[in-house]
DNA sequence: GTCTATATAGTGATAGAC
DNA sequence: GTCTATCACTATATAGAC
């Protein structure tokens, strides 16, 4: 008796995605994911047939998701306010410390990175970016934020200093696993 | 002839400095080395027999070098400017935009990376994290600068700001070189 | 010191039986 | 849908000639 499709599809992108963000795009495989998920690689690849489909699509569901997230943050509520939301959104997937933002991690990869996750990861990147520099435009017009008249560039140093810093934070805050594998 | 054996060993550990620093432990290979080098793999292995230990070496004289730099900081300047600097430091590395500090680059492959390489990766983080919780409480003291009463979180939050910041800023700010390999 | 040749294992991927 | 079997390729690594 076969199993419901969604339900493997659906267990192998969640896999994906979390293997994504402890380990990277290029540190982990359908092997990996097979020991994890109980089917074949052979099986993954009825699914998504590259491991470039795989990924772009789990880039993709976790961007939506995040943004999603993000775009039902108060209209009407001060750009302050806004901020520490967005904030708390990404303090929501770091969860126990081992993960990380998908998109923080693959930025790390982005040049071994195949074109079109990279082209992924980006726009994630892009639209955190415009969301951020709205905020602060904002926030600046109603005086309560300072972002010195170049939102933009205050945009892309606020986001860098807590949502792409937390792979680096994680390996001084707490030891991965002991039993961690090693090559 | 033999080439000075120190001119080969010191070009194989710059090369892997600089191609770690573009696309971290595991997404380059002795190969790659070997094509910028111009001696076969099997040579490179005279000089480091396994790749961990050729990371490790390179992890270390990094480590050392960025080091020396913050520790020559002028201890009597205000704490302040001792900040200014440190972070002017690591701004240097930085340079057309691709490089990237090595350990913010290696941090976010934290976990499958060899066990010696990963500690050495976490004491360069935190002597950075000592010596900016030095200065903090120093500023502190001063009344020069606010770390609320928690210099060791606020070390961690700062340095977090703008070192790990470096790959995604990257990934948002230039496209990596069109020509790219992918795989 | 540097090379060629080779071993071994893992990778993403394909063909085809059931 | 899931499997076994297999492919081509790349990786790290070793042995030994020169």
């Amino acid at each position: 008796m076969p199993m419901d499709k969604n339900t493997v599809r659906e267990a192998l992108l969640e896999h994906a995605q979390s293997l994504m963000m402890t380990r990277g795009y290029n540190d982990f495989s359908y092997r990996d994911l097979s020991e994890l998920v109980g089917v074949k690689t052979s099986s993954i690849r009825y699914y998504f047939p590259s491991k470039e489909d795989l990924a772009l699509e789990a880039v993709n569901a976790y961007s939506a998701d995040v943004m999603s997230t993000i775009y039902a943050i108060d209209s009407s509520a001060p750009a302050e306010k806004k901020l520490d939301r967005y904030a708390r959104q990404f303090g929501r997937i770091v969860g126990d410390g081992r993960r990380v933002c998908l998109c923080g991690m693959l930025a790390a990869e982005i040049e071994p990175l195949p074109e079109k996750v990279r082209e992924a990861v980006q726009s994630f990147f892009k639209a955190n970016e415009n969301w951020l520099m709205k905020v602060l435009a904002e926030g600046e017009a109603q005086d309560t934020l300072d972002a010195r008249g170049k939102p933009d560039a205050a945009a892309r140093s606020l986001y860098a200093a807590f949502l792409p810093g937390q792979p680096a934070r994680r390996a001084v805050v707490s030891n991965p696993r002991a039993s961690g594998r090693s090559r």
